[in-house]
DNA sequence: GCGCTTGTGTGCTGTAGCGAACAGACCCTC
DNA sequence: GAGGGTCTGTTCGCTACAGCACACAAGCGC
């Protein structure tokens, strides 16, 4: 195996920093296993932990009392969970759920104070993904609520095949219900029309995504919005 | 007039800064009129100047296309416009608007990150206000998914009439609508049903507060989630 | 094989809010 | 006072979705 290949993390956010610091920071994570429904941080609540998924998804939700969940953000190899510590802050505005199963870094609180402090470029990369997130936000609350579950399904099931790197995965209509803020039945048919346009395969949990420019012409705006954004 | 009196800036987050560096800044800013209307940023676009209300009320809202602007965040003189600079990034996150006319002091955005760069004080204060905006956003997204009109409304008017100093202020129905993404003539039946309850009274675009507690009762939790995250 | 859980299809009824349109009320200006 | 703009009240049909309920099918443990 190469020496380059020690270094390769499957984290954007962290492969994008300068080898050096790099290494100093995946030094200090140990890997976990992450295993789907998972909480990792509920608001409110201090920070213990944050994650550099490699190849795990993590759902950012907002909980309304009374009201189902609604996903807000999704955070995958190309982000992290706990940018907020960035702002030195250690407390997580919302709740995180891992919703792909999958392995991440994980690193201590603590440790990532002490590097921001002492690494500029993490901070900087950190705040760029904030504000990324903060785009992300805005964007999902608005189609949340102007665009029809049809095409926010399919955003989402392309969200998610990004950062599942593979299309194929385990979602039941219930947990895609919560992620989207609806009914299950509304999920059921959605799914059943993007289905029957050859877009998706679905049987009990499984999906598979058939025809990804076919998904993007049947979600909405949304999605080329967030991405553009993102690059 | 006192020589403290020179100090008092009707902004909160700047009144919060230690004297010293709250002068300095203080006299880079110069104290604008903004008017109802006036467009601040628009989203993508680079941020020329950043805004510290004292009675002007600012909103942030999305826009996506075909649809009718919604409001995500209200800044007042408890924060500012423009606080992403912290993060080191000059672009605005989304469109900001006045939404109540009043004054403001206004700065240079290159003279403000010079001042976050010499002042961890302010890049600290502004950190935490960020903070507070991001919790703010993702709260308003689930109220506007799962709330109805009429306690988004009242909601709308308990924030608004927070920065506002006064119990009456000048809206309209069309206003109101687009802040709320909704129809016009739903505001009509939510106020004309607050109005019914005496909890407010308007006629012509002038609405009045009569009853603050009962505007609370009648508003969702959403109101007293925000404030509390706030302080 | 049996029963359990989980996932999916489908059917009701109820309703909040949309779209569009129109009418009345008020205000300012000429 | 006439006329046009602005603001508000109200109507009608329509749709997306909620809430709920039930049936069925696949898989699992036993």
């Amino acid at each position: 195996m190469p020496a380059t290949t020690r270094l390769w993390v499957e984290n954007r956010l962290l492969q994008d920093l300068p080898i050096t610091e790099r290494i100093r920071l995946v030094e200090q994570c140990d890997t976990v296993e992450l295993a789907f429904g998972t909480v990792l941080c509920e608001p409110g609540h201090p920070i213990l932990h944050v994650y550099f998924p490699r190849t795990a998804c993590i759902s950012l939700v907002t909980t309304l009392y009374g009201h189902p969940p609604l996903e807000m953000g999704l955070i995958g190899n190309e982000g992290m969970l706990g940018a907020t510590l960035a702002l030195g802050i250690n407390t997580a505005p919302m709740r995180a759920v891992v919703q792909g199963a999958g392995s991440s870094l994980r690193m201590n609180c603590t440790q990532l104070r002490i590097a921001l402090r002492d690494n500029p470029m993490l901070l900087c990369r950190l705040n760029q993904y904030l504000f990324v997130l903060l785009m992300q936000l805005a964007q999902t609350a608005a189609c949340t609520h102007f665009h029809e579950i049809e095409p926010r399904l399919a955003r989402w099931l392309l969200m998610t095949h990004d950062r599942a790197h593979a299309n194929h995965f385990h979602l039941t209509h219930a947990f895609l219900a919560n992620m989207l803020g609806v009914r299950r039945s509304g999920v059921t048919l959605a799914a059943g029309a993007l289905q029957q346009r050859r877009l998706i395969r679905y049987t009990r949990g499984e999906i598979t995504i058939l025809d990804r420019k076919g998904l993007e012409a049947a979600s909405c705006e949304c999605y080329s919005a967030i991405n553009t954004d993102a690059q």
